[in-house]
DNA sequence: TGTACATCAGTGAACGCGCGTTCACTGATGTAC
DNA sequence: TGTACATCAGTGAACGCGCGTTCACTGATGTAC
């Protein structure tokens, strides 16, 4: 073979990672197998030799994002040791920073409005990976039974993906600043008050 | 001229209307121009006589969305005299109907993802539709001030169409009632407890 | 009142473009002998 | 150890398709005389 083992695996996973960037940054139509090739510094031809189409390619890359961002959420939550672990999570859910990095944001605010459209097979991978997300997130969550913190999160986080997408979609950015502000406002009092 | 006045103005209300109930079930980038003329069984060409582009249509339609929905919903709210207004309509934002009619659904719900990568033409009328939805909702809201009024308006808002596109997104149909139901009880009891 | 002309909503072919996908080919490296 | 062959990730041209947009044209009706 020209290429070892390996080789192949890491331009799978390079693909993946790209994708589930862009995908959340403009959408499932927004960019084309060859921008991505592109971006690997590959020609589009090759895409086929990892992926049967690019609808796979978009549900591999939607289990992608669902990890990093929780990942990314938690991690920053165990590096304060000092504020409450909720409220980290949900200042840092609803700051301008996350409203500003698409790319890097979380997959039910980005895409769960395109995925309703999208065939089954991606929409049972997104099932999936909700579980998961809210799964882990769960646990910080109030609650008496592990049903009542997961109905919890889940309301919690269609409402932060909710804000999240609003605020982007405004064009005042003041507006944008008072979306945010209120929410964030809110889902403390409601979350954090115990 | 062949048509009266009336004739063009009439072709151009239809066209609005289709639009806005299409581009809220399947996205922007969902339908074509030549889908929607075929809708009013005219050709793809007429098109350019009503509006200079897609995105002109789509910014009129975006604002003929907002009002639709607006008035549907206070429509409900008024013709319910026993039940408190604002459990009317959350129970109404969160039922399984709106979950299931994309086409008369709230275009935040379903257009405020891709509306974030719209041209600021396109986010302004946005913004203007928005102001508006939250002024006619605010004063169902509880709060001492209108500026604490709209605040609750839109994290109930955002929270909402967050709750109501996630529950979309989801593949199992049990676990999109349980998203529907959660968020209908936390806002039921966070909102109208009063 | 009757006639010639102007208007313009709607028609349908055409254009240019980008996209997802296919395919014959390349050539460095692994493997068989 | 050295040589011939097989493999297959990646190349780049090509295909077919749908889309937004343009444009010369149509023809019923309004308007000028």
């Amino acid at each position: 073979m020209r290429y070892s083992k390996e080789h192949k695996q890491a331009t799978h996973e390079r693909l993946v990672e790209a994708a589930s960037q862009q995908f959340r940054a403009h959408g499932g139509d927004g960019i084309s197998i060859a921008d991505l090739m592109d971006e690997l510094q590959l020609t589009h031809g090759g895409f086929y030799r990892h992926f049967a189409s690019k609808e796979d390619l978009y549900a591999e890359a939607l289990t992608f994002s669902f990890a990093q961002k929780l990942t990314s959420l938690l991690e920053k939550v165990h590096n304060d040791g000092t504020t409450p672990p909720l409220k980290v999570l949900i200042n840092q859910y609803l700051s301008l920073e996350h409203c500003a990095n698409r790319v890097d944001g979380c997959p039910v605010a980005a895409l769960s409005a395109e995925i309703a459209r999208q065939p089954l097979v991606v929409r049972e991978t997104f099932d999936q990976g909700l579980r998961t997300y809210m799964a882990q997130i769960s646990p910080l969550l109030p609650g008496a039974t592990e049903t009542e913190r997961t109905h919890n999160a889940l309301v919690l986080f269609s409402g932060m993906a909710g804000a999240l997408s609003l605020a982007r979609a405004v064009a005042d950015q003041a507006l944008q600043a008072e979306i945010l502000g209120a929410a964030r406002e809110l889902y403390t009092k409601v979350y954090c008050s115990s």
